[in-house]
DNA sequence: CAAAAATAGTTAGACGGCTTAGTATTTAGA
DNA sequence: TCTAAATACTAAGCCGTCTAACTATTTTTG
């Protein structure tokens, strides 16, 4: 092992770095942040979700789903609501102003992808997506 | 183009999430957090540099580069003077403690390494490497 | 059935990262 | 020389993310 920028950890590290301002320029323009578009593709395949739900398919904690939806509840994006035989539970909805949203930011999303991948071939795109998820189970793995 | 969690951005974002997660448990037992192990490489590379240059090398903006090493010199990991032919600079030096950390990082970041690319072959971790690169410069460009 | 345990959310506060605005200080230019 | 512009850094405040601690509710269980 050699220098550790030549790391592919640091790579990773570097290439999510670029690809996280690529998506925030676009999505500034939505008013939204990063991330919180995510919220509104998976309330778009299954609106009324609960928190706990939304927190797993996202893959974050708990506090990280209340606070973004805080903030985008404070500026019309998403609904919540008390699940009515749960008083635990609240579900989360999508709004008029949101639901309008989704298709353009499916768009940006393609866009940013295109970029992200433009001079790979087919062969080389599937490659990588084979390679990233097996590091993404390397890393999930619990053992050294 | 499918559904976006299949996107190679998407799976970008997630595995390195998973890295961070790793090397994160890790750091937090030599007492430092993410980030704050890189600065001291360079430093080890070469000790005296400045903020700026720091935050050059490290792709972050001059205020990361401050809030980092403030932290940083409270508990002793690295030590600030000011440069004696130009006042508005600040010179960032290792400290004994820190000093004594440079191998045992090296050791961490290797193993974290490691655990990444798992089951990859030689050629594959080559191929992998390219792609990122490539990947890079697409997002680095400002052209669409 | 009542007490203990599990579950769903929130709050507080830490971190890395950013932008914007501000302070010194140094350099360039009229 | 004296002012204007550039440079180096800091401060404030926002974002996503996390952990730890807390409240309220529901479920389990003795």
């Amino acid at each position: 092992m050699q220098k550790v920028s030549e790391y592919v950890g640091y790579l990773l590290v570097q290439v999510t770095k670029a690809h996280r301002k690529v998506a925030e320029t676009g999505l500034h323009d939505f008013g939204l942040y990063v991330g919180q578009e995510l919220i509104l593709f998976r309330l778009e395949e299954q609106d009324g979700m609960t928190q706990s739900d939304l927190a797993d398919v996202l893959c974050v904690e708990a506090p990280t789903v209340t606070k973004g939806l805080q903030r985008m509840e404070a500026v019309g994006m998403i609904e919540r609501r008390q699940d009515p035989s749960d008083a635990r539970v609240s579900r989360v909805y999508l709004t008029p102003k949101s639901r309008q949203l989704i298709e353009p930011l499916r768009e940006l999303w393609a866009e940013v992808e295109q970029k992200t991948i433009k001079g790979l071939s087919e062969p080389e795109v599937m490659l990588l997506q084979r390679l990233l998820l097996q590091i993404l189970e390397n890393l999930s793995d619990d053992k050294v």
